[in-house]
This record gives C-alpha cells, structure tokens and sequence, in this order.
DNA sequence: TCTTGACCTGGAGTCCACTCCAGGGTTTAG
DNA sequence: CTAAACCCTGGAGTGGACTCCAGGTCAAGA
C-alpha cells in the first residue's frame, strides 16, 4: 500500500498560491491543522492536506474571514453530520459578499456621476462655478499628467 | 457682508457621518488642509470646509484611498485647470472598484458552488464519499447550531 | 570539507484607516 | 463657584492578515 506523494511546503504554496508564510502562519493560528513533518522537521503534505489547503485558499479568496476558515475546518472534522452547519456558514459568507457587492455598486454610481460631472465641465468649457474658462486653462485640462 | 454660519467639529461629524476622530485625523494627515479655530482654538468649518468634508466623505465611500484623497483635495487647490486630473484619479479609482467587482464575482461563483454542493449531499442523504449516511446523522445535518 | 539551498521556530514588523487616551483648556448652566 | 460639556494636542493602540527576520538545522553536491 504505497502512499500518495507528499510534497513540500515549497510544492504546496506553489500549487495553491499561498506563500510559504502563509501556510506556516495558518498553522500556527490553528486555522490548518498541524501537518505532518519529515524526519529533519520539515512540512510534509499529504494528498488530504494539500486539499485541504486548496480549500482554504478558495475560501479565503472569497473573502471568508481566517476565523470562518477555522470554523469550517472544525466542521470538516465532523463528518456529513456538519454538512448543514457547513452550508449555514457558507451562507454568511455570501452575505459578507451581497453587502461588499451592493457597497461597490452604490460606489459605482457615486463615482460615475462625479466623473460625468467633470466631463460635462470640460466639454461646455466652464469652471465649477460656471464661468468660461480660458483658452490656456481648457489646453492644461486635457493634458493629463 | 455676513459669513455663512461655521460650525464646530460635532456638528460635522454629525453632518458627514465621519467622526471626530477621523476629522481630526484627517487634519493631520493632510488630507484636509488645516480647518479655522475659533478664539479658544475650536475648529470651526466654513460652508467651503463643510462641503469639502463631504465630499471627502463620498470619496472614501467609493473606496479610494487617503493617498488619493489628499491628490484629490490639492487638485482641488488649482482650480478649473486640473479638470482633466481630477477625471484621471476619479477613473483610477473606478477601476480599483472594477477589480474588487471582478473579485466578488469570482467568489460569489464559487461559494454558490460549494453551498450547492453540500445541499445535493444532504438532499441525497450522501456523504462526501459518496456512502449514505444514517438516519442519525440526516437528523444533524438539518440542526444548525 | 565547504557551500548552497531549503526549511525550521518564535517573535517582531507592516499596512491602512482609524480609534482611544491622558492631560489640559474653555464655555455654559445652575 | 463648581460641575458638566465640549474641545484641544500628541501619542499610543487596534485589527486583520499577513510578511519579514535572526539564528539554527539538515541534506546534497563539488
């Protein structure tokens, strides 16, 4: 019964797009369980655990917190029976997510109205107090740096 | 020849929904230019400063950074002519806004996935090997706390 | 043997945008 | 006259998620 391929902590931050203080950092925080070490100490993942990293750096990327990352992980270790806890948790996450969302479109419009503001400035030559402005001033508004 | 009514910091911060705190802050980043003092050496904000502060206030709100406020605010100091600087930033900061967007529906993409996952496992009474589970643990699975 | 390179640990530092605090002045109501 | 509000300043602390560092171990190659 030959195992599956352990790699390094080199390999792992590789394939999941975490940096190597990063996954020694998850550790240590007790997000990610202890790995398993070589006989010199170094990290030695497991198939188990590289998916489990893989999972962690989705889940972060959806900008779950380290601490609903710890929470996860627990229920992971709880078998089906969490599987409804799992999906409760997820579900606040993707609330997190509709309130960034509706954060950035009220951003949105709030920044595109500002920029069509100075545009129609520029096109009808005016200043914001709506006096004309210069032939000099409209050459230097178009010049961008 | 009267003056517009100037207000002191609490009413400010009440107006723009910053707080003191962050007003003062804001004043010694220089991010603000330096606010009138009243005889006792109260801030007092003019029409101007208000309507600056607000402004300020819906810059942060589309996620622009302090750096790009205070840019922003020295804009501001030159008048008609930096127009077309203004619009420059104000774009740089929509598209730090498309990229967080971009973001979030990458991620809102994959957490529907993993929380539909979970639910066609717990629908089908399966567990994350593909065994059925026990009625013991169906009864978990629905208990979310 | 010496060097190089990968890795280890615990601890400190970083960034951003605040937020809080100590110690002190002023203004207003009673 | 005193207490309560309100405000001032400079400096320190916060939180989240890393990132960097010093000092040390270990294995393989020239």
């Amino acid at each position: 019964m030959r195992e599956t391929q352990s790699s390094s902590i080199a390999d792992v931050a590789e394939l999941t797009g975490l940096s190597q203080d990063t996954l020694r950092w998850y550790e240590r925080e007790g997000i990610l369980p202890r790995v398993g070490r070589s006989a010199s100490g170094h990290r030695r993942y497991s198939e188990r655990e590289r998916e489990l990293v893989l999972m962690l750096a989705a889940l972060r990327d959806t900008g779950m917190t380290t601490e609903m990352m710890k929470e996860f992980v627990a229920l992971l270790g709880e078998g089906a029976a969490s599987h409804g806890r799992r999906v409760a948790l997820l579900e606040r996450a993707r609330e997190r997510l509709a309130e960034k969302r509706a954060e950035i479109e009220r951003a949105s419009t709030a920044l595109e109205s500002k920029i069509g503001h100075y545009q129609e400035l520029i096109a009808a030559g005016l200043d914001c107090d709506g006096a004309p402005v210069t032939e000099e001033v409209r050459t230097l508004q178009t010049a961008r740096e």
